[in-house]
DNA sequence: TCGATCCTGTAG
DNA sequence: CTACAGGATCGA
């Protein structure tokens, strides 16, 4: 259940583990999970190429292959791509494969099967990314155009901080420790937030993620599935009638666009 | 802009 | 059984 730290975090260990196979074999399990395009397409254009580099954009996993051929990869709430050494056991819950020399694979696991690949000729790629706002962690992400972003939404900062055309890479877990963290209610509307808050949830959000980030690297370079939750200190997430640790008021949870929000009432204030 | 929807698993 | 899950898109 990946936000962006988790998502560079597999990132990261695909690189190590895969840059330079060729994909000998292509097969794709559930068909929804490339909807609208045809599963022959994903085969067709991935099979016999070459794993160039992996990049991330915000939650996207791009797979450069040779040609140009971009794969995307979206894990969505529960996907999770990784190396196996043996493409013939794979769980059920794999949604597609490629298979790499010497029986390895690389697996697209996801049991909502709520995750979605695509593939992207040269150039394409661009276009489908182009409405998924600044990387939080990249040098494009000043304050200034936070803060002048924000002044243009009238969204609660929980909402405009999930929103991906407004920052990349946030969701429900980042999203709600980086409100805690500013002290910022996750009701209050952006744009009536004060400028030297809105730098401080602008630092908030870059703290956060970096130290996911690292948790997340850390985690994930050990077998088995996903635990940051358990490895970063959240403070506010998942913790609802728990004593907030400034002030040991009972965290809350309400829900803000069909998902839970959870904050501590006392010390973010509308 | 909101709710329904896509799926499956797990906790209560 | 119901509620909920770290996401995003679609139609009303």
């Amino acid at each position: 259940m990946p936000e962006l730290p988790e998502v560079e975090a597999v990132c990261r260990k695909l690189r190590a583990e895969a840059l330079g196979a060729r994909i000998v074999a292509v097969k794709v399990m559930r068909p929804a999970v490339a909807k609208p395009q045809a599963p022959e397409l994903i085969e067709q254009s991935v099979r016999g190429r070459t794993l160039r580099s992996v990049d991330r954009r915000g939650k996207n996993i791009l797979l450069r292959l040779s040609g140009g051929t971009v794969l995307r990869v979206h894990l969505r709430m529960t996907g999770n791509l990784y190396v196996v050494p043996d493409i013939r056991f794979l769980p059920s819950t794999v949604r597609f494969s490629m298979e790499l020399p010497g029986q390895r694979g690389i697996v697209f696991d996801d049991p909502r099967a709520l995750g979605r690949i695509s593939c992207h000729g040269p150039g394409e790629i661009e276009q489908v990314l182009e409405d998924i706002g600044p990387e939080p962690l990249s040098p494009a992400f000043t304050s200034q155009r936070f803060i002048e972003d924000a002044r243009q939404s009238r969204l609660p900062s929980k909402l405009y901080l999930m929103d991906q055309r407004k920052v990349a890479g946030l969701g429900n877990i980042y999203a709600a420790e980086a409100l805690f963290q500013a002290r910022i209610s996750p009701l209050k509307a952006m744009n009536r937030i004060s400028p030297a808050r809105l730098r401080g949830l602008h630092a908030a959000i870059i703290e956060v993620l970096t130290a996911a980030v690292e948790s997340a690297v850390r985690t994930y370079s050990t077998p088995g599935e996903f635990s940051e939750a358990e490895e970063f200190p959240v403070a506010v997430y998942g913790r609802e009638g728990e004593g907030c640790f400034a002030c040991g008021k009972p965290v809350r949870r309400i829900a803000q666009g069909g998902r839970s929000t959870y904050f501590c009432p006392r010390c973010q204030r509308r």
